[in-house]
DNA sequence: ATAAACTTTCAATAATTATTGAAAGTTTAA
DNA sequence: TTAAACTTTCAATAATTATTGAAAGTTTAT
């Protein structure tokens, strides 16, 4: 395997893997491009290497800053705008982790807490009901709150940490 | 807000939190309601409170079966087949995990390494590429790690563990 | 102020994914 | 063995989501 087509395979397969994170295939493919580049890319570069259009390039660079993975980089004499992704995979897990959180999960925590909040009329139904979704509120916000102190971490958590806690 | 709201409610938010766990809405869905159900529900049961078609319940069912999440449930005289899900929510997460594992991580750690071997030409970018995939291999698999081990973990990790590790 | 260089927007279209429903398949009871 | 009760399959269709491309918008240099 040469570097083309290790590059290629890379970045289909980050891409498709975008779903686990929740983002389209296209993003994951830009992001995964500015990743393993070593220089910032430009627009045009991004949109000649995926052969994807120029508009669907701007939407999904501005998605990506939006995320907080990709950033602009002026170069002094060019007229165009670069870009660059984080490049620490570490940093990267905690803003995805961060992001998702906050889009996804908040709101899922505050619609459990609402449905199991309501009113006890004793029969088995509503028991059930409120049972379950106080079990799966629980359950979500001690994940959600794993999450946020990962992303917290400043340090290297995974590598340092997690074996040993594991026991 | 009353019984029949509150399981809407939470039937519909489950259901579209369907893709941060990776199934679709109409899985979520029939899991959710028969989380919340204090009995088991017939393959007729569920096509009628969520209005939808006998096919796709059938399809669903027999996936989230596959999943391991949900079983069939013989009930003594009854024709019909009768479905319930798993009701511990640790146990629910448990398998979740492992199954994403096995389905999504898993591929992708073994690209990863693959496109990480490739042999150093010595050039800027080959160098860059083998860096950022090896980061990336080590980042997924770590990660991956931990899933398993919480997947294994056999009592309670999550309250119990978690935010002591997290310091 | 003008125009070239570049980026963004968005309606149209394409691609993908989910859903239906009816025919085919299976199981059970008699 | 037959037929009723039930489930599965799958081609057709609908719904959703991603992508294009060209017009509109912006910025910069002169």
């Amino acid at each position: 395997m040469n570097y083309d087509e290790a590059k290629m395979k890379f970045v289909s397969t980050w891409g498709s893997l975008g779903t686990l994170w929740g983002i389209n295939k296209a993003m994951a493919q830009i992001q995964a491009l500015l990743f393993i580049s070593t220089k910032p890319l430009s627009m045009e570069d991004v949109m000649e290497d995926l052969k994807i259009s120029r508009g669907n390039t701007s939407m999904n660079l501005r998605q990506l800053m939006d995320w907080g993975i990709v950033t602009k980089e002026i170069i002094p004499g060019e007229r165009k705008e670069y870009f660059t992704t984080e490049k620490n995979v570490q940093e990267l897990a905690r803003i995805i982790a961060k992001e998702r959180s906050r889009r996804e999960i908040q709101p899922v925590i505050k619609v459990l807490k609402e449905v199991s909040s309501i009113t006890d009329d004793g029969t088995e139904k509503t028991r059930e009901l409120i049972k379950q979704t106080k079990a799966l509120h629980d359950l979500t916000e001690t994940a959600d709150d794993m999450i946020h102190k990962m992303a917290t971490q400043k340090q290297n958590w995974i590598t340092k940490s997690v074996l040993k806690f594991m026991k």
